[in-house]
RNA sequence: GGUCCCGUAGUUCAAUGGAUAGAAUAGAAGUUUCCUAAACUUUAGAUGCAGGUUCGAUUCCUGCCGGGACUACCA
């Protein structure tokens, strides 16, 4: 049990001892004390004072005297400032923690629990490589499944190609208008950008065709409408719907490419999946779930032969389903998709990650889930993220203002390459160990930069600054763990001491963050929020390296002092280690 | 028009209704015969505006101002 929760627990006992008062644990509000007042960890006692009353000061002494009375192994001095119960930990109740804990890699997981969870994220188009923001959304994903996955959920991840649509017909008919049979192989290029090479070029001769017709006495409208390469793109797409072997292929084969690009970004990211769910197959289980709707009354037909639902009970507009012509829109195949994915895996619980633009999206499809009655349609949750802007302001394919996801990373192994040679500390490593330290910390930045922040909240991304190997990054967090592993490979504590110490402010400091590791990953997890690992994990390695800088391991004052702070070092690593780890982030032995 | 989200130091981010609103970075001033200075220490600097609820509001409520998203038979 967590220290806040044991306190928690005793703060109750006393009070229904000494007043006969109940209170709920969860109702007792405890928060680290602030480093002006004396005391580790603090009761607010507002909410109950007035019942009980008394004044703050005679009750905060009563209970506080008490407290430590009753369980002088935890508590050893209490004070009290206002209604604020300031309480001191026993030093060797941390002595003890971190005996016990500090050589367990294992800190702060869970066993099993049962649960079943799946996590849909990255869920590409492939007519657009991966930029920066699809970066967000895959490091979330992935983090998130992490975390659920320490925390004793079996976790799926799984994703929904966009692998189909009048936009991938776009890419298709620019590549037979432009391309000359040119290939990803005899481009040299790699195969996602290929593709959205093509894109852009519709886009241009698009843009181009319009004005054309324009100049030539059509109106915007019309002209949008009637120029040779939009209808060119609509025919295909019906061509694609009734199966012509030849758009067929050229679909497969251009999906194909993109495919191969994803894998290698796929792999350099770490993003992986369970399985992988296509569009252009889901579309399918869509109509027929709309048709089971249409049946049961949940869905309605228009005379014109379109297919509706009525949500204006629940605050919401009608909402179409499937179109006059019997095709399916964009909810009618995440209608399907939900279907399949409960049959294939049967979860409690289905975690969607999705640009906070979609949030109304979303809520239609857990309506029409829950109206069409089934069973997995309360476990849907939306962890709906912000888009990542530039200070430009948000980043469109067409204007070409996205910052490419490879040529990002390409540029953060490159910062980090410069750097450690300027630095020189590692002159003795090989030609492959230097390439894997860059990676570890070009991704390392990257990953920490995106994660550290409230998913909730859109945040900015600034080429010039926001590449940053100091403070609140990746790389310091690395940094700290590298040379803590400098000392312990010097030496390791040893097993089974039982350290009896005063502790200093700044190892008191660091136990008690330590202490708090478990409790904030529940609190990741509640709030599916990596970023609450983020900000821990650099306190940590803060608090570290000031201890660090004020106190020797090597030549502590007692050997006593040595093996303390050598478990010290050890546990912060451990913790350090498996914090980044939740983030998807490497640590470095040396840097 | 309607629905929803967001306004915190120059900048990028924190703060289950709790004490004097925390970090990082940029700025100023320091620290290296000693375990990695990608570090540490000191310093200055902020809650959009106006009300309300509360012992107590960055947090909850109302209005205003400013920014954004959604509101397609696009995906």
């Amino acid at each position: 049990m967590s220290i806040v929760n044991e306190i928690k627990k005793l703060v109750a006992i006393t009070l229904k001892e000494l007043y006969g008062f109940e209170v709920a644990e969860k109702d007792l509000t405890i928060n680290s004390t602030k480093p002006e007042f004396e005391g580790d960890y603090t009761l607010v006692m507002f909410s109950f004072v007035k019942q009980l009353k008394k004044s703050p000061e005679q009750l905060g002494n009563e209970i506080g005297e008490a407290l430590v009375r009753t369980n002088p192994e935890i508590f050893t001095a209490h004070n009290t400032i206002k209604g604020f119960l300031n309480l001191t930990v026993a030093d060797t109740y941390w002595l003890k923690f971190l005996n016990t804990n500090y050589s367990s890699p294992k800190f702060g997981s869970s066993p099993a629990n049962g649960q079943k969870v799946m996590v849909e994220y990255s869920s590409p188009n492939t007519n657009k490589p991966i930029h920066l923001g699809h970066l967000r959304n895959n490091f979330l994903g992935w983090s998130v499944a992490q975390i659920l996955k320490e925390s004793g959920y079996e976790t799926i991840k799984t994703c929904i190609v966009n692998d189909r649509g009048i936009h991938i017909c776009k890419s298709m008919i620019a590549w037979q208008l432009f391309a000359n049979g040119a290939t990803p192989q005899s481009t040299n290029t790699k195969g996602d950008h290929f593709v959205g090479d093509y894109y852009v070029k519709f886009n241009d001769e698009y843009k181009k065709q319009v004005e054309e017709l324009v100049a030539g006495g059509m109106t915007k409208e019309q002209a949008e409408k009637e120029a040779p390469i939009m209808k060119g793109t609509q025919q295909m797409l019906l061509d694609w719907e009734e199966g012509k072997p030849d758009v067929i292929d050229l679909w497969k084969k251009m999906n194909g490419w993109v495919y191969e690009g994803f894998d290698v970004t796929y792999k350099r990211i770490g993003s992986d999946f369970a399985k992988m769910y296509y569009e252009s197959e889901t579309y399918i289980p869509g109509k027929k779930f709309v048709e089971e709707g249409l049946k049961t009354g949940v869905f309605f037909k228009k005379e014109d032969g379109s297919v509706w639902i009525d949500l204006t009970e629940e605050g919401l507009d009608e909402k179409l389903v499937l179109r006059k012509d019997g095709t399916s829109v964009y909810i009618t195949q995440d209608l399907g998709l939900a279907q399949e994915k409960y049959e294939d895996f049967k979860y409690d619980q289905s975690i969607y990650v999705i640009a906070d633009e979609q949030n109304y999206h979303m809520k239609v499809l857990k309506l029409i889930l829950q109206k069409a009655g089934k069973p997995y349609a309360d476990g849907i949750y939306h962890l709906s993220y912000g888009m990542v802007e530039l200070p430009s302001g948000r980043m469109k394919s067409r204007e070409g203002t996205v910052v490419d996801a490879d040529d990002m990373i390409d540029e953060m192994v490159n910062v980090a390459k410069n750097k450690t040679e300027e630095l020189g500390k590692v002159k003795d490593f090989t030609e492959e160990e230097l390439i894997e330290l860059y990676d570890t910390i070009a991704l390392g930045a990257l990953k920490f930069f995106l994660l550290r922040v409230d998913p909730k909240k859109r945040m900015i991304f600034n080429p010039e600054e926001s590449i940053d190997f100091h403070g609140f990054t990746g790389p310091f967090v690395q940094y700290t763990h590298a040379r803590i592993k400098s000392i312990l490979r010097k030496q390791t504590p040893e097993n089974g001491l039982d350290i009896s110490s005063t502790l200093l402010k700044l190892e008191k400091d660091l136990i008690i963050l330590l202490e708090q590791y478990p409790t904030i990953i529940e609190q990741a997890v509640t709030e599916h929020n990596p970023s609450v690992i983020a900000i821990y994990v650099f306190n940590i390695a803060k608090s570290f390296n000031s201890f660090y800088t004020e106190h020797s391991v090597m030549n502590a004052e007692s050997e006593e002092k040595k093996q303390l702070r050598l478990q010290l070092a050890q546990m912060t690593a451990n913790v350090i280690a498996s914090g980044m780890s939740l983030l998807g982030i490497k640590v470095p032995e040396r840097m």
